[in-house]
DNA sequence: TAGGTAGTTGACGTTAACGTCAACGTCAAT
DNA sequence: ATTGACGTTGACGTTAACGTCAACTACCTA
């Protein structure tokens, strides 16, 4: 029974996100992540492992380092005065709203995308006319563009 | 029946977008945008309208200014050559493998803020105990974090 | 004792995507 | 003929998110 390493040092985090040891600093320095010491290295736990997930899906989805810090910070505003707790909540519903509206944008593009790419694979160079037409209708393609 | 103008001048269209003027000339200088001239001015027409939607959506899904170009680009390549018409299929099919994957982000980053938001607005404060609880179930709240 | 491995802290460099500013052109209206 | 409104071209500035490099430290190993 090998105990799990509820420990991690900046090179394993790091290869493991596939991130260089330079962003975590980085990370560090923006006040994203607070790892432990152990002298002067570095010592990341489970909790920063878990933070830095969320920091990377975040950037993945278009957010700035300072709006995740913002959103971690929510989290971890757990003494909840109440103008605080209102505000961390409409905070929190305004990322929801721009994340909604972005999964819009992208189902758009995805469809104009997939339709292109069958587009693409459905031509076929006319024999005769030399002209493209469709694969299976036979009706010339129209010019491309969007 | 009066005429729409099929013609837009550059503020008429950076306001309409809400960008700068800047901002169309910077996509021009990266070969984005052609629009005619009218002696120095440009004239943009409703392609290029069409166009810089194209590269909003884009940008809004997180593409770099050089990939929008490539893709407006894989639009552009009509002539279809074989080898040509394979590679665009191969870039496009690569985007939308991308763009689902991003959808998946947002929409494990969507849940977690949705239930975090959900957490938040059932909490209230228990008179007695003083401590947080769960307004309709009255069963403490655990701690924060991801 | 020397070397190698793994990490540290500055400090400066880089790239993308514009912003900002100066100097100029042009055309209609006053 | 001057004044704006609108637009133009450089050229330089700016910000975020790191990359890169140099100089250093600490520890383990042969």
């Amino acid at each position: 029974m090998t105990e799990k390493p509820r420990q991690f040092t900046i090179k394993e985090l790091s290869s493991e996100f596939d991130v260089t040891p330079r962003t975590l600093r980085y990370y560090e320095d923006q006040g994203l992540l607070s790892p432990e010491r152990n002298g002067q290295h570095r010592i990341y736990s489970i909790a920063d492992r878990v933070r830095l997930a969320w920091i990377l899906r975040g950037r993945r989805v278009g957010f700035s380092l300072a709006e995740v810090g913002e959103m971690l910070d929510l989290y971890d505003l757990g003494d909840g005065r109440e103008t605080q707790r209102s505000v961390t909540l409409q905070r929190c519903n305004e990322r929801i709203k721009a994340l909604e509206a972005q999964r819009e944008d992208i189902n758009a593009t995805l469809k104009e995308l997939q339709g292109f790419s069958a587009l693409i694979s459905n031509m076929v160079r006319d024999d005769q006319t030399g002209q493209w037409i469709h694969a299976e209708t036979g009706e010339p393609v129209a010019t491309f563009g969007p």
